[in-house]
DNA sequence: GGAGTTTTGAAACGATTATTCTAGAACGGA
DNA sequence: TCCGTTCTAGAATAATCGTTTCAAAACTCC
């Protein structure tokens, strides 16, 4: 073996998705890089190969200790459409306002355009709409949502619905509007029609 | 006066809106704006002020050709509910696919980190929720949509909705499973619950 | 037909970009 | 303790960035 790493790898990949998140990633340089993760750029090739590398871990990262962490804190099965219009609500809460936004769609808006996007944006909406399905699905057995919703058409919706907020707050869209609407469209969920 | 100018304004701003669209702002360089343009740096910058100046003038242009036009063509008054389905509809067949993007969206998404958005971001933002909110309204009275539905509410949620089409389609999101979503959503404004 | 003014195109600007190189420091195993 | 390996820091790389400069070209007006 060799000499040890210095640095908390958890520390550096939190400071990098942080950065991405801001900026973007072609708005990041490797001296920003520098700055957010305290590594030197010979460090971040030497561990990542390069920004690039950097990138797809703090994406990886990302799905890993926010987005899974939101939806093991607000949508376990046993939260129901409460815990489902926590998720929504809170989006509209983030510290720092609008300035952190998500890095699967502001990643999916910044490569979208060519057609090499990262694989963790693909992988980050796949795992949310998994777990959104399989939770529409189990709260219309319980009874907890309206017996005409269609889980297949209700998921796609929220996934929709959470990207186009995630895009308003960034855009600094009147949040009270944003609130009413979301709080409007959970609670018509759980109605009978 | 001096020398006339020599290019047709209308296809440069149409050239830059394209680039922009495709690539976002940061992903277009001046000698890529050149191309897509045919003006050279220095026309562009004697012309627009920079690149800034042109991506400002692409933007308002945008609003104007694009976003004006598509309200205009799909969703008059008279058109109802069944022009408000295409208009959602239309992004799914758009030309190139995933490729051009609605620049008001993707400049959110860009810009939306730091605090300083391009004007025509918001003001796209308000153009499209002001003729939406109208034409609920509109219909509402006349009994086109559901008496039980708050135009405020739904103005917002149609346009969360709408951006969250464009950053799925750009993420190459099932195109099917969102044309059944955006059916389902609009028809059901129809019913009286 | 100059005079004055504006556009054009090409070259050149310094600054910044991602990446590589290099020398030395810090460890594990023998 | 010394060897081999790995990591770190900083300088150096070539390329590209947005912008400026400048001389020639193309027009209007007197």
């Amino acid at each position: 073996m060799g000499r040890p790493r210095e640095f908390d790898e958890d520390a550096v990949l939190t400071g990098a998705m942080e950065a991405f998140r801001r900026f973007g990633f072609g708005g990041v340089s490797v001296r920003d890089l520098e700055q957010a993760t305290g590594l030197k750029a010979g460090s971040i090739y030497n561990s990542y190969g390069g920004k690039d590398g950097l990138f797809d871990a703090a994406m990886a990262h990302y799905n890993v200790v926010v987005l899974r962490q939101r939806i093991e804190t607000h949508i376990p099965e046993a939260a129901g459409l409460k815990g489902l219009r926590q998720f929504f609500l809170t989006l509209l809460l983030e510290p720092g306002g609008t300035s952190l936004g998500c890095l699967i769609t502001n990643s999916a808006v910044e490569f979208g355009g060519d057609r090499t996007l990262p694989s963790h944006v693909t992988g980050g909406l796949r795992i949310f709409s998994d777990v959104l399905l399989a939770r529409l699905r189990a709260w219309k057995r319980s009874g907890e949502i309206a017996s005409d919703l269609t889980p297949e058409i209700a998921a796609t919706r929220l996934l929709a619905m959470y990207q186009g907020i995630l895009v308003l707050v960034r855009a600094g869209w009147d949040k009270p509007a944003l609130k009413k609407m979301v709080q409007h469209e959970i609670d018509q969920m759980g109605e009978t029609r």
